[in-house]
DNA sequence: AATAAACCGACCGCCCTGGTAGGATTTATT
DNA sequence: AATAAATCCTACCAGGGCGGTCGGTTTATT
């Protein structure tokens, strides 16, 4: 498994501000409602967001969230960066201590190097597909299947399970 | 972070392994040893590869492993997944159990839809470069740099992390 | 017989994740 | 002014997974 909850209930947080229209700012209790998500543990991952300046926020009564900016330019790279952190395939990507064994930047006999090969290409192929998604696609993806049953969605690839999508 | 330990150690013991002439036992002890890994937790890794059939063992005095097949013809999505499991960047994409409110399989108004089509963007992409790297090209990779100063791979960030291999 | 290895299953400490609790501060409404 | 609604902040906690160890059994070679 790769990215945990603060990521799925980030990535919807977001979704839902790009629903409402903007420069009106959402309570958070309104978003955990209709998520059914607990509210004091979206608060710790709006924070995030907001330091990232992806969403601002007024505080008060009938204070809340909106978009930073409009969801078309919104990549979601950034919003899945700004809730998890470096978006790396393993640990030596993100912190350079060298403690464990895990990782050989070290030129040890320079083998470790191919798994980096490797872990490298992955991290691109991660980075791109987020690269090239808008919050404003996942919004409209939303809007459409407000209604409407759920339609399957295309796997992402080829084989391999998790061609079950649906429902 | 998206893979574990496991993973690392796995397509090292790959590498090394696709270094030998094949056919020819190595054991793991001389692996641990090069590799600076532990024998006993090795021991495990490598049961998930043996048990799906990448690689095939012999027991007793100077016995050990082997690749099953060529290096050629093994892809890297095979090995990731014998050892790290289903290859999915959320939990609710490997287990279905409807449990958690991590994912919204269910037709909960469609909305969580939207984060499942990021979801299997991303796996797609994950995959995808995984399936298109083979463990010959990780082990020519590893030869090349034997002797020489391992050099800075560019970082995959922006580019396609394919481009990046350098040298 | 002795040794070298693969194999197996149980165990265990640490840390991270997901979540809770309780408050402090700001603002709108009455 | 008082109240309520909301953001904001910090500390805390239980559980589980991860990385790793240990002891032992089996199989083959010398």
């Amino acid at each position: 498994m790769i990215f945990s909850s603060k990521a799925e209930y980030g990535v919807r947080l977001m979704v839902e501000l790009g629903r409402q229209s903007p420069e009106q700012p959402t309570s958070l209790k309104a978003i955990a409602d209709a998520e059914g998500l607990p509210l004091a543990y979206l608060e710790q991952v709006v924070a995030r967001l907001r330091k990232a300046g992806l969403v601002m926020s007024a505080r008060g009564a009938h204070g809340g969230y909106w978009l930073a900016r409009p969801a078309e330019e919104i990549a979601m790279d950034e919003v899945v960066h700004a809730l998890e952190g470096t978006i790396a395939p393993m640990e030596c990507f993100v912190h350079d201590h060298t403690e464990r064994v895990l990782c050989s930047h070290e030129p040890d006999a320079g083998r470790g190097c191919a798994t980096k090969l490797l872990w490298m290409r992955v991290q691109g192929g991660v980075i791109r597909s987020l690269q090239t998604t808008t919050l404003a696609e996942l919004v409209e993806f939303s809007r459409r299947h407000e209604r409407d049953q759920a339609e399957p969605l295309t796997p992402g690839h080829s084989g391999d399970g998790r061609t079950a999508v649906a429902v």
